[in-house]
DNA sequence: CGCCTTTGACCGGCGC
DNA sequence: GCGCCGGTCAAAGGCG
């Protein structure tokens, strides 16, 4: 389910509410492919930064847990503190062959009870879990549009 | 036993 | 050129 290719909102869990008419704003970045391979260094991988049709959306919900299960694996690869929020951010991956998804959460400091996930690229595979547990912090869903 | 979390270090971009 | 800032990697430990 993300056959999207010209504009379509990249959301397949809100797919499944259609009746939930939210407008949230697609932050397209450049679409140009630059590929950097490093190499010489203990890191021997790729690093391609591209930066290219990485759709990118966030919203907010109010939950106590930083976690939200939306129905795929994450798998955890980082956290960092930013400037602005005294809370550190959590960057989690999709574990899922070939699939790039990544999403990052962070806590809002005015807000602590606020949690802003983001949202960045497109799966590519089914969801594995039910996403009943998801349907139900839908409802206290609220789109991040200031951006 | 396999998967995932944790944590420090590292890197690239940008501003000064 | 250096320092700040944000994003990612990777090793080891933890938990089901």
């Amino acid at each position: 389910m993300e056959g999207y290719d010209d504009g379509s909102l990249y959301a397949p869990f809100l797919s499944l509410k259609p009746h939930q008419s939210l407008s949230m704003s697609e932050l397209e970045q450049g679409r140009e492919e630059a590929s950097k391979v490093r190499e010489g260094s203990s890191r021997s991988r790729e690093l391609k930064k591209k930066k290219g049709k990485k759709q990118k959306f966030a919203f907010q919900t109010r939950s106590q847990v930083d976690i939200l299960d939306d129905g795929y694996r994450w798998r955890k690869y980082g956290q960092k503190a930013v400037k602005n929020n005294k809370f550190p951010r959590s960057y989690y991956r999709c574990t899922y062959g070939g699939c790039n998804v990544k999403k990052q959460v962070q806590r809002l400091t005015a807000d602590q009870e606020v949690v802003v996930t983001t949202y960045e690229g497109v799966h590519s595979h089914p969801i594995e879990k039910s996403t009943e547990n998801f349907e139900h912090i839908l409802t206290q869903m609220q789109i991040y549009s200031s951006f």
